[in-house]
DNA sequence: GGGATAGTTGACTAATTTGCTTGGTTAAGT
DNA sequence: ACTTAACCAAGCAAATTAGTCAACTATCCC
């Protein structure tokens, strides 16, 4: 289990989803502006989301994403590791050879400390992070502030 | 609060640290040849610990370092913070002022997750980890590998 | 005192990962 | 047809990771 800004950045954007996507799908362009996440980083994650099964695409005018389960069952440590490479863990691919062909001490205590991590995060889903207190009143504001980049990008294409 | 493979080399080499220099201070090349972990990198490491107050160096022949405190006083978080870069948090140094000088979603979530974690690992300290079950057979392998090790250096020295 | 041991420091490098850019193709709505 | 937006791929600069090399300093032992 590692974190790095990389499953920070899946993760916010995945926050930003579930929030906006009650009824339509949200597109990426949105969530880059409202984020301020680069549109093709954006794209790099949620191949990856979608080919783990976390969200599902819909093409065309009027598509976008949308969460394939509900808010509350997608918790944090899937969503992390969905993105994250493979996680080679230390050397040995969780074989536990890593020195000398046995178990170093990197297997027997790192290892399950990492679990312990893991399982923390699995308990934690999108949905409970949406109800803390304050989430919506951010979420409202970034919106407005959306909006407003919005109309300045469509007076300089005017313009 | 982040989690990579750096600090997962500290904790790895200041568990073996704790377990090796009850009585005298343990060189870095004994971890590196434990542990199997490059003795410059290890440098680099230590630089900050000892920087961070958890280790101190003594010079000279049955030199090598010992903890500044006793391993129970010692905690996994503090291990991690003391090699990883500054944590610059977001791009905000913890100013919350990310996005248009306010707070963003990463701040209001991810930091609150992080500080979980942080908590969480603050609580484990080196003695908790050296007391459990099974660390003491590893531990004592590893001693007789690295003589082994050393024997076949020898052989290769004088051959 | 002189040499061996061992920590300390710093500059430098290769490989990998991260974050991002550019330039497309494909599917779906209008 | 045209637009929208997902999907895909190659490539690239910056940062990070992991490691090398070389010089220097303090301490112990003979």
């Amino acid at each position: 289990m590692r974190l790095t800004t990389k499953g920070r950045y899946a993760v916010t954007a995945m926050l930003d989803l579930a929030f906006h996507s009650q009824q339509n799908p949200v597109t990426l362009t949105d969530i880059a502006t409202r984020q301020t996440i680069s549109l093709s980083y954006l794209e790099q994650l949620f191949a990856r989301l979608r080919r783990a099964g976390m969200v599902t695409g819909v093409r065309g005018p009027g598509g976008g994403y949308k969460l394939a389960r509900h808010a509350s069952e997608i918790n944090i440590a899937d969503v992390i590791e969905a993105v994250d490479e493979p996680l080679d863990s230390t050397k040995c691919g969780g074989e536990g050879n890593c020195q000398n062909n046995k178990a170093c001490l990197t297997h027997d205590l790192w290892m399950g400390l990492s679990d312990q991590i893991r399982s923390y995060l699995k308990d934690i889903s999108l949905g409970d992070l949406l109800e803390k207190h304050g989430i919506q009143e951010v979420a409202k504001r970034q919106e407005q502030d959306a909006k407003v980049i919005e109309i300045q990008r469509q007076e300089r294409v005017s313009a």
